[in-house]
DNA sequence: TACGCTCCTGAGAGCGCTCCCATGAGAGCG
DNA sequence: CGCTCTCATGGGAGCGCTCTCAGGAGCGTA
C-alpha cells in the first residue's frame, strides 16, 4: 500500500498521452479530444491521482489558499460569538470554491507585523480577508503596497477605495433608536463599541441619527465599552446611578449581557424599568433573561460574501473596489418591552 | 516599488556566495563560515528576502502547514465556546513553531471524506489535528493507512495506539459527583453528552464511578443530551417532572444553560431546590444565574499540546504513540449550593 | 615535502507542475 | 492537388528551492 506519489508523467503513460494532455484535462481546458479526455479521466479515477499542490503553486504562482487575519487582542476573542460565525462563513465559501483557508490570529498588535514576513513574503496565500481592523491600521497600507489582493470585513476607516464587506451598522443602530422611540421611551442611552473601531463609530452615528429623528433625549447617556461584558456592566451601572434612563441601546450582545447584569444588580427589572436592545443577534435567545431584542447582523453571510469577493479579486474578475453592505434585521423579543403598552 | 521576487541565487550574488550557502544560512546549518554567514544575513535583512514556501515544499516535501479538522455538523458549532478556544490554542502553538494553520470545517459527515482527496492527496499539510471524532470515525483509519501524521483531540474510541490529547473527562466527572455528594445531596442526576462521543462516554463513566463511591442514588436520573441547550432543557424538564432530584451534573456548559432554564421554568430555584454542576468552565461566569460551578477543562492547553505533539511527530522525534490527559479543575461558584450548610 | 584530515563552498540534478512553442494531422477552400 | 487554417498533442524550459557530491583550502602530522 505504500504507494509512491504518482505524477502527471506517469498518469500520462497509463493513459497513453503526454504530461501536457493530462494537465489540460485536469485544468479543464477545452482543446483536448474527447477520447483522450475520457482515457485520462478514467486513469485519474482509478488511481485516485491528485496534483501536487506545491508543485502547482510553484509553476503557476497561485497557492489556492486564502488567509483570514484576525488581529487585535485575541485571547478573549472567542468569548464573543462573532468570530466563530465569521470563520464559519469564510470556511463555507472557501470549501465551495475549492480553496483552502488558513487562519492567522494575533495576540498583540506587534505580532501583526509578522504578516508581511511570515505570510506575504513566502507567498503562502493568494489573498487575505482582514477583520477587526482598528482605525489607522498599518496592515492595510502594507497590503496595498505589495499588491496583495484583500477584502476587509468591516470598512476602511479612511473611506479609501478598497474591497470590503460590512453589516449595515449605521442603519441597524438607527433602527434600534427608532424602535425604542416607538415604545414611547424618551430618555434613551447607548453603550457603544469602542470608538477606535469602525463598528463603534458607525453604530454610534446611526443611533444618534435615529435619536435625533425621533427627538430622543440622550444627554449624558452616551457611554462607550470595549466589547467586554465588564466594560458594559460598569457603563450601565454608572448610567443608572447618575440619571433616569428608560432604555438603552447596547452595541453588542456580549456587552448587553453585562448591562443586563448591572440592571439586575441595581434592583431594577428589564424591560419594566429599563429596556434594552443589543446589536449582533448571535446569542442563543434563551441565554439571557429577559430574551434580548437585537439588531441582528448576518455574520456568516458577511464571511461568505467576503470570501467570494476575494475570490473574484484573485481571479482578476473584479478590479475596481466594491463596498458591500449587508442589511441588518431587528429581532424583537422581550428586553425592549411590549409594544402594546406604548405604541406611539 | 514593484519589486520582483528575489531568489536564493540573487541573494547569493549580492552576498558574494552561492545559492547553496545562502540556503545553508537560512536553514541554520552549522557548516558556514562566520564571515559568509554575516554577509548573507546582512543581505537578507536589507532586502527583506523570504524563501518561497511553495518551492521549498516541492523540494523538501514538507509544507510547514498543519491542518485542524473539525468534522461533524458544524453549523451550530460555534454556539459552543469550546471550538473557539481550541482553535486559539492550536493557533498559539503553530505561531510559536513558525508553521501555518489551515482550518477544515465540515458540515456533514459526507464532506469529511473530502479530506483524502482535497487535503492529503495534494499534500497540503504535514499533519492533522482531528477533533470531535464520533465513535467509529473512518477518517482515523484513512490517516493511518496513508501514513499521515495526526493527533486526536479526545481519545480514540477503540483504544488503539495513536497520538492523542484529552482532558480528564472521567476524573473530572467523578470529581463532580463527589463534590455534589459532599454537599449532602443523595438523589443526583446527570445529563450527559451524546453517547456516540468519547467525551460523553467518559464523563458518564466518571460520574457513575463517583456516584457509586459516594453511594448516590441515580436511579432514573441518567439522561443524555446532544450538546444543545434545547436537549438539556428537555432532559431537565423531564427529570423534574418524574422524580425528586436534588442535584444534577450537566455534561457541558452550554447544556447547563438549558438545564438552568428548565429549573427556572419549573418554578424552582438553583441551587436551593436543585443544584447544578457543569463541565467545561468556559462560559463567562456572569453569563448565568446563578453562576455555574463547573469542572473546568483546559481547552486552550489541549489545543496547544496537540499542536506541539503533532509537531514532534512530524519532526520524527516521536514514534510511539502517546496519550496525553490533562487534568480538569473544579471551579466552585454558586450553582452547587454553599458548602457550609452541608459539609459531610 | 607530502599526505591525510576537516571544513567550507559551489554546481548539478531534480521535486511536479504550468506555460509556450513547434509539430503533425486533418478539414476546407480555390 | 496544393494551400492555408484549425485543432490536438508532445516536449522543452523553468518556477525556486533542497540535497548530494565533488573539489579546494587550510591545517596538522610523519
Amino acid at each position: 500500500m505504500m504507494a509512491t506519489r504518482l505524477n502527471l508523467e506517469e498518469i500520462g503513460k497509463l493513459a497513453g498521452v503526454s504530461r501536457s494532455t493530462v494537465s489540460r484535462v485536469i485544468n479543464g481546458e477545452s482543446n483536448v479530444s474527447p477520447e483522450a479526455r475520457a482515457r485520462v479521466e478514467a486513469v485519474i479515477a482509478e488511481t485516485g491521482y491528485r496534483p501536487h499542490a506545491a508543485a502547482r503553486s510553484l509553476a503557476s504562482n497561485r497557492t489556492g489558499v486564502v488567509g483570514l487575519v484576525i488581529p487585535s487582542a485575541v485571547a478573549t476573542l472567542f468569548d464573543d460569538p462573532y468570530f466563530g460565525r465569521l470563520i464559519l462563513g469564510v470556511s463555507n465559501a472557501t470549501q465551495l470554491a475549492g480553496t483552502t483557508l488558513s487562519l492567522f490570529l494575533f495576540r498583540e498588535e506587534s505580532e501583526e507585523s509578522a504578516i508581511g514576513s511570515r505570510v506575504i513574503g513566502p507567498g503562502l496565500v493568494d489573498g487575505l480577508i482582514v477583520t477587526a481592523t482598528r482605525m489607522g491600521d498599518p496592515l492595510i497600507d502594507e497590503l496595498v503596497d505589495v499588491g496583495m489582493p484583500f477584502v476587509i470585513v468591516g470598512r476602511p476607516d479612511d473611506g479609501r477605495p478598497v474591497f470590503s464587506v460590512d453589516a449595515d451598522n449605521r442603519g441597524g443602530a438607527r433602527c434600534a433608536a427608532l424602535h425604542l422611540a416607538s415604545h414611547g421611551y424618551r430618555r434613551v442611552g447607548m453603550i457603544s463599541p469602542p470608538s477606535n473601531t469602525t463598528a463603534g463609530v458607525d453604530r454610534r452615528a446611526g443611533f444618534l441619527e435615529g435619536a435625533a429623528d425621533a427627538d430622543l433625549d440622550v444627554s449624558g447617556l452616551l457611554h462607550e465599552g470595549d466589547w467586554s461584558e465588564a466594560s458594559a456592566h460598569a457603563a450601565m451601572a454608572q448610567m443608572l446611578e447618575s440619571s433616569s434612563v428608560e432604555a438603552v441601546f447596547v452595541g453588542s450582545d456580549r456587552m448587553a449581557v453585562g448591562a443586563l447584569r448591572a440592571i439586575r444588580e441595581a434592583g431594577l427589572r428589564c424591560p419594566e424599568d429599563v429596556a434594552v436592545i443589543s446589536f449582533d443577534g448571535l446569542l442563543p435567545p434563551s441565554q439571557t433573561m429577559p430574551r434580548l431584542t437585537s439588531v441582528a447582523q448576518p455574520v456568516t453571510d458577511v464571511g461568505e460574501r467576503a470570501a467570494a469577493l476575494l475570490n473574484a479579486v484573485i481571479e482578476g474578475e473584479l478590479t475596481t473596489p466594491e463596498q458591500i453592505v449587508l442589511p441588518t434585521e431587528l429581532v424583537i423579543r422581550e428586553s425592549c418591552g411590549t409594544t402594546e403598552g406604548n405604541s406611539s
